[in-house]
DNA sequence: AATACATTTAACAATTAGGTTAAATGTTAA
DNA sequence: TTAACATTTAACCTAATTGTTAAATGTATT
């Protein structure tokens, strides 16, 4: 919901790969526990900072929650850095 | 030196806002400190997660230690999330 | 060499973050 | 409604982060 969230969220490498997972399309949080090492209560955790700061989205379908990437607000970081480099590309 | 030390480093606002500071040129350690209300240790303690994460350099003149932005790590966030979105618009 | 100034480093306290296990919630199926 | 499964939440522990004050370092000036 902003930058400092969004960084946050990115600050951590598990979440990294959780969305870099996400990119080949929506898992459950199960299929996504199933690739580390960390119990699943942590994967949740991990889940909802990454949803809190609006990189993922949840809708539940049966027994399972699918996760799926929501890139939108990557945005933000893209405009903040290029502002940073000098502006120079952007408007 | 790595997109970890690099997103990490981002992570926390007085170091984001110093790293706006240097956008209009160096600056020395203490005219940074006096645009906050921390100690001068503690922002001390920030630009040493910058200097490490290369997104700021650091030279002696005399009593003033200055400080200048380095950009060039941005482009590894860039591409990271350029990737995360799929890869549409690099190469 | 002694003092003063600019900055960092050390030692410590408070807060936040990330991990674990156990309990709770939501959903499906018997 | 009970049992089983998928997931989250709670309680707790440890490690990392951020802030403070005090001491240390590096440089300039007298």
């Amino acid at each position: 919901m902003s930058l400092q969230n969004t960084l946050r969220a990115l600050s951590d490498p598990i979440r990294r790969e959780i969305l870099g997972m996400l990119k080949n399309g929506r898992m459950s949080a199960g299929d996504i526990v199933s690739h580390f090492e960390v119990t699943g209560a942590s994967i949740s955790r991990h889940l909802s900072v990454l949803k809190e700061a609006d990189l993922i989205r949840d809708s539940r379908e049966g027994k399972f929650i699918f996760y799926e990437l929501n890139t939108s607000v990557l945005e933000d970081i893209m405009l903040w850095i290029t502002n940073l480099k000098g502006e120079k590309e952007d408007d």
